[in-house]
DNA sequence: TCCTTTATACTAACCGGTTGGTATGTTATA
DNA sequence: TATAACATACCAACCGGTTAGTATAAAGGA
């Protein structure tokens, strides 16, 4: 692995860990054997490194969701399901990334911070149109807002974030089943 | 208001805006124009303040939890509906500290973090059992796992706290609406 | 009632320690 | 030998927290 992927993997468990704040870039060079020296010759500054974390992040997930999309096979519930998936996933392989995303954009400088919202804001407005789309077809329900229920997806997918262990008992597919269920069929028997 | 009031609300105006660890004590006591000094009178740390902060919001929310599951005349649905209301009309009044104790627990001490996240846990848990009891009652569907759908209300409330502002064209009791239907009846038509 | 004591509510000045960042020096490799 | 890839040494600024001291008010005794 380059010295630079050393020094982002391990500013990410260490940003997970304590947070932007109060991780110095001491912390980070002494986790992999280096000094300060290595570390500016890499990055300009820290916000560049959190910036490159970020980006990093919501470019992967972008383009996973691009190729849900495309799929013109799938129906609107199959695509909803595959991008539950996708993020439920994502817990598994880039969980210190997620929170990491989620919590740190704050100490990005503000045009920087423009730019990760907008590609945060894509991803959500892609779920708000296949919701949109799906409606349109009579495959959703037709009383829906389809920007809240895209905001109430991304709740309870990003939430999990919080709280879900993939290694624990349930399975990160289990727990997608039985999200795609309370979402689709709702909790009110049928 | 008393000195010590006036502390806590300049500092979780702060700690939303700039984070915990971004914020000094010297930001807090320039804000409402006095001293160090007088911070330490009515503190004694930093991690102190930021643990009162907390407690006063998750015990506030507890207290009018156990108020909403006392009501033994509301079904399940309507104590469902009533918790969520609770957390959207929350984002309203406590938004700020909502989401300072969201986002700054990890700047708690241990033995503090244990006790908030106790509280915490009681919340989520007694919405599980909410739900596990209309489960058992056949007001909710039997195939349904209770512990994950409260992860899923949870998810969505406080999922808004991150996007809904309260003074935008959609008010709380729309949102909540929106929510609940949601949540109840299921993207899928009936 | 007067005077002493004590409590309250602060301020100003300071401390040891840490920070992000820089300037410069050294070493390995092609 | 030239350049890439580091290490070393350092700085000015800032941090949470402490300390000594002060003005005002309340309480208590003769």
């Amino acid at each position: 692995m380059s010295m630079k992927a050393k020094i982002t993997q391990a500013s990410v468990l260490l940003f997970e860990e304590k947070g932007f704040s109060d991780t110095s870039i001491q912390d980070i060079v002494e986790a992999i054997g280096v000094t300060k020296g290595t570390f500016y010759y890499y990055f300009n500054s820290k916000e560049q490194l959190l910036m490159e974390i970020h980006l990093e992040y919501i470019s992967d997930l972008l383009k996973r969701q691009q190729t849900i999309l495309e799929k013109d096979h799938l129906s609107g519930r199959e695509k909803l399901e595959a991008i539950i998936a996708l993020l439920i996933h994502d817990i598994q392989n880039n969980g210190p990334s997620g929170r990491v995303f989620f919590r740190e954009m704050r100490h990005l400088v503000e045009q920087n911070v423009d730019t990760i919202e907008t590609q945060r804001d894509l991803f959500r407005l892609n779920i708000e149109q296949l919701i949109t789309d799906s409606i349109e077809a009579g495959e959703f329900r037709q009383d829906l807002r389809a920007d809240i229920v895209a905001f109430g997806v991304l709740g309870i997918t990003n939430y999990s974030y919080n709280w879900f262990n993939p290694k624990g008992k349930m399975s990160a597919d289990e727990l997608i089943e039985l999200f795609s269920s309370l979402l689709l069929e709702g909790i009110i028997p049928r």
